[in-house]
RNA sequence: UCCCCGCAUCGAGAU
């Protein structure tokens, strides 16, 4: 019996979640009454392979079973509904579970908050803040990031600016991500001046940049045609000990190729598998499109047979 | 049984 359940739990946690889901059918027939640990793992298997509806039975199996469900695997069970673009599941659940079935925490309020930001329910996403604090859950700073980078997605980039006043009112820590959040927002919607505001006025606050910092902003001036700039701070970051990594090399290869300097491109993915830093395939997509935009077919078929060499599949 | 600490569940970047 223990072992059963110790296999179960194993299975689950080395992400074999089909293997497991077999393992608990068969203990199940032999009858053997399985713990609340391998109660969780089926949550997780259930989670991990978009079913979470299965999950939200087996919720039903643990309380049958006398175990109290816990926060974290009424979390995992939302976010896996949120996942599957099943938001208001997620909702119903959120207001189904009695107060004396499980008390939920900022966490469980945080990815409905996501989930309805991905949905894009803004408002609803915006008014869960008002709702939790009322459920005793203190909104805190991923709360805030959440929202602020879902109005930024939706191009509302001065009422994320009103969140970051309303967390500081809060007396809540601005942190790396939540600059992050704003900076990748006003890049993207062409405000670089704006973004390289907020990044200095992080420094001024004594918070370190980190590489997705940077990559948001050298995105940013790529798109203004800046990637003179952009290069630049890619030096920057290295003299500060920050190394770029392949999201950053990409976004810069990419600009590069947009201005239609493909060939300054290619001397980038050079110089990035030099620091052995892996290209990925949206590495390489970006640049063959590029060099296929100028005509320089040539050299795209190296590029493609550069992926194939290394094992890739080009798509 | 209690405490502490880790590990799991929520947030920003590329075609």
């Amino acid at each position: 019996g223990s072992s059963c359940n110790f296999l179960v739990q194993a299975l689950a946690k080395s992400q074999k979640y089909e293997l497991t889901l077999k393992v608990y059918n068969r203990m199940t027939h032999l009858a053997i009454l399985p713990t609340f640990l391998s109660f969780s793992a089926l949550v997780d298997c259930f989670v991990h392979t978009h079913k979470p509806q299965f999950a939200i039975g087996v919720v039903g199996l643990i309380l049958k079973r006398g175990y109290s469900v816990s926060v974290y695997i009424v979390n995992v069970i939302l976010k896996g509904l949120c996942q599957i673009g099943e938001v208001f599941k997620a909702m119903e659940l959120l207001h189904d579970l009695d107060r004396n079935v499980v008390l939920l925490d900022t966490v469980s309020f945080n990815t409905l908050i996501k989930g309805l930001c991905k949905a894009k329910k803004l408002e609803q996403a915006l008014n869960l803040r008002f709702e939790m604090d009322s459920a005793n859950c203190c909104p805190n700073v991923v709360t805030y990031t959440i929202l602020m980078d879902g109005l930024c997605k939706e191009g509302r980039v001065d009422e994320a600016m009103g969140l970051l006043d309303e967390m500081r009112m809060k007396g809540l820590d601005v942190d790396v991500v939540a600059y992050g959040a704003l900076i990748s927002g006003f890049c993207r919607n062409g405000d670089v001046d704006r973004g390289i505001k907020l990044f200095n006025e992080m420094l001024g606050k004594g918070i370190s940049p980190n590489v997705v910092t940077y990559t948001c902003v050298m995105n940013g001036l790529c798109k203004m045609g800046k990637w003179k700039e952009a290069t630049a701070m890619l030096n920057a970051m290295t003299d500060c000990g920050i190394r770029p990594d392949v999201v950053t090399y990409t976004g810069l290869i990419d600009g590069l190729c947009k201005d239609g300097r493909a060939t300054k491109a290619m001397e980038l993915l050079n110089l990035m598998i030099e620091k052995s830093e892996e290209p990925s395939n949206i590495t390489y997509n970006a640049l063959i499109n590029g060099l296929c935009k100028e005509g320089l077919v040539i050299d795209a078929l190296k590029i493609l047979e550069m992926m194939m060499a290394k094992g890739k599949k080009p798509d």
